[in-house]
DNA sequence: GCACCGTGTTTCACTAGATGCAACATGAGA
DNA sequence: TCTCATGTTGCATCTAGTGAAACACGGTGC
């Protein structure tokens, strides 16, 4: 019954996070569900659900019934506090981006070699009800990686573009680390960043820099539409829009600047 | 090496969500740390945290150094997704609220026995800078919990009350069934409820329902303030804003009423 | 009303996986 | 350069985690 964790993970502990992203996918599901999802026995995933359910990470929804998941995986949500803190003040200016620019707007923050989208908020012309918020996209390639990487100082971000493969997602992909570095150039001088079709065709985004309260750039607030509608012409007419919304958002956060 | 995990738990899982709670509560943490605090040994606290790792529920800070929580959380926190979505439609209303009242604007669901707490926005004026989120009140001694207790039938309410011990945590709990089934009669009647002084010498809260869209209550948004300063007069006065502020609430998440 | 089925739950013998130990690698500080 | 503390790795040991078997329970069909 060996589970591929690879690396000399531990399988218990491997398996109760599947059964936690498991409940996060379906809302919720029972016993027999999980020990087939995850290919164990049932009583196997009784124990793993009841290790959980005892630290409050699960709870089930009835006795001897489904199980969902549980209010501790919020109270540990809650102690990613610098994003949540974020999340908490930019919110209610991300909703008035979503309601003057028509589209959807999200913030992300820098993680390793990627961009990580914290939150979302859906604009009323919304084509894709797809959910970013957790995932993680190429900094290359998308506008609030472009934000991002463009105000690095010049050492961390030709550190990070050594590490980075420039991979072409799209035909528009800018792969060539000069024509990137140009553009993150313009992006600083302009106060905000786009990527026409450069992560998926038909997709066109914008994002301008947060700031903290020394002025350094802690997140970007991106907004993100179809090509056919969030034309460059679109871009440009809103960018003072959400470099406004960007710089609300710095307030918030201490920037005096 | 046996971990008092009480009735058959899953001992790794037990040693996981620990650690996961330590990054929470730390904000971030080293091996050596982690293996301290939960009593293993560091190289079980290097495995513990490489299995999280590999799931993305911990990150490293940098190489061989600190370790923090990872977005993986976040991903998991959105599959708790009716309270999430309660959370992004009442967040710019509870701000606004917070702004208008001057005090801290709660939400929180029923589960269970309790009062959950799913988001807070703090009041310019707050005193203290508790977090409520993810915590659990009692329902008999908070405003949040008289509303979700007066808006259920009344077998559920019956069933509830006969599960649950009305400790007096202040003087001036509310203990006797009688008198607290009175009290949610106002509350249904003037569509708020009130504690004061309840839950916590010197604090006052009060709270209103919110509805889904049949009309069901799904939640209460409640606001609360040291009692010298939120008193009954001021309680009143605000109601009519709270009230608003539930109903509006209410309509984004469907209600027609 | 009874039998069957599927699910959840419990117990226990066995072994696979989790453990600590020892050693090594690394970086910071004296 | 040396020392110290931390992070990381490999491996032998042994115990915690496992599946099998059995039981409890509720729903459904006859």
């Amino acid at each position: 019954m060996s589970n591929d964790s690879g690396s000399g993970g531990v399988q218990s502990v491997d398996r109760a996070i599947s059964v936690l992203e498991i409940l996060s996918r379906r809302g919720e599901a029972g016993v027999s569900e999980v020990a087939a999802e995850i290919d164990v026995h049932k009583s196997t995933a009784f124990r793993l659900l009841g290790a959980l359910e005892a630290r409050g990470l699960v709870e089930q929804a009835e006795d001897r019934g489904k199980y969902r998941l549980g209010f501790g995986i919020i109270r540990l949500a809650g102690g990613v506090s610098t994003q949540m803190d974020i999340i908490q003040r930019a919110r209610p200016v991300c909703h008035r981006l979503a309601e003057e620019i028509g589209e959807t707007v999200n913030i992300a923050v820098l993680r390793s070699t990627y961009a990580v989208n914290l939150d979302q908020v859906r604009g009323p012309s919304a084509v894709t009800a797809y959910n970013w918020v957790g995932q993680i996209t190429p900094l290359h390639a998308t506008s609030s990686g472009k934000v991002l990487l463009a105000h690095l100082d010049d050492q961390e971000r030709a550190r990070l573009l050594s590490e980075v493969t420039l991979d072409g997602l799209t035909a528009r992909t800018i792969i060539d680390v000069d024509a990137l570095e140009k553009q993150l150039a313009e992006a600083r001088q302009a106060g905000f960043a786009f990527c026409l079709e450069e992560l998926e065709d038909g997709l066109n985004t914008m994002a301008a820099p947060i700031r903290a309260y020394h002025g350094e750039v802690v997140a970007a607030v991106s907004a993100s539409g179809p090509a056919y509608r969030f034309s460059l012409e679109r871009i440009q007419e809103f960018a003072p829009l959400l470099i406004g919304g960007a710089d609300e958002i710095s307030r918030r956060l201490g920037y005096a600047g």
